[in-house]
DNA sequence: CTCTTATAGTTAACTAGTTAATTATTTTTC
DNA sequence: GAAAAATAATTAACTAGTTAACTATAAGAG
């Protein structure tokens, strides 16, 4: 990721609140759990950054209007001028680390690397004490 | 990580902690940028498990006999102990994880990754400007 | 030998990961 | 419908990653 967060370093933001900014972009209005879960962040990481994002003007909340418990998150022009000023770039990146590292290496690397998530969980278990399970 | 930063939390240090006991435990006293180099840490990370490590008194520092600005950091009695209480079930753990998600494909993920690793250095160089190379 | 440069390590400031506790609200259950 | 359980989000406390600035010591150049 050095390349990307020196990009976003000029542009001041980190990756976790370019990442935020994306999903956010990408999906319109959307509560912070939807968030987390695209982003790969837990609640506590993502109140935090959300809070940054609103202090610099990137995104506004709103209550859900059925469920007062959520808040609805929203990129703002700034957040979304943002994302335009810097996603070619940050794709130009990308499309060089895929062409270097090539396509279907970088393809088996993330399928392995979801793979370990799940198998991780499963190991996870003690074993010989299956009361609930079996 | 999971279950080994919990079977880790149990015994009061973190994977980062336990890493660098590991490195202390296998090359005996040694300067801080080589337990940074060996436990994939950067050096002011280093310093702070350092501090808390010796505070928990699992190691201890003295300067270098010959070189003034390095320390040379040993794992204590105590340390040591630690390492060996927990190492079997470490170990377990892995084995299990290497049995569950195959040792081939283990293996591959670790060299893809490392692959990866140089493949960014390599293109976090900007394009068109090799002045001095050439 | 002194001035410059490099190296080892620390400190500071900020951001994020992690776990546990907490608040507010909604849903379930009796 | 009220008590209990579940859910959304926040806060707290601690640890670590990251960059930059800094201190002390060592090594090299003139």
């Amino acid at each position: 990721m050095g390349p990307i967060r020196g990009m976003l370093a000029n542009a001041g933001v980190t990756e976790q609140q370019w990442r935020v900014l994306r999903v956010l972009a990408e999906r319109g209005p959307v509560d912070a759990t939807q968030i987390a879960g695209e982003a790969c962040l837990l609640m506590p990481s993502l109140t935090r950054i959300l809070q940054i994002l609103e202090k610099k003007r990137f995104c506004s909340r709103r209550r859900h209007p059925t469920d007062r418990r959520r808040a609805l998150v929203e990129i703002t022009a700034a957040g979304r001028a943002l994302i335009e000023a810097n996603a070619p770039e940050s794709n130009r990146i990308f499309a060089e680390i895929e062409a270097a590292f090539g396509k279907e290496r970088l393809e088996t690397l993330l399928d392995l690397l979801n793979d370990l998530t799940e198998t991780e969980v499963v190991a996870a278990r003690e074993p010989g004490q299956g009361t609930t399970e079996d």
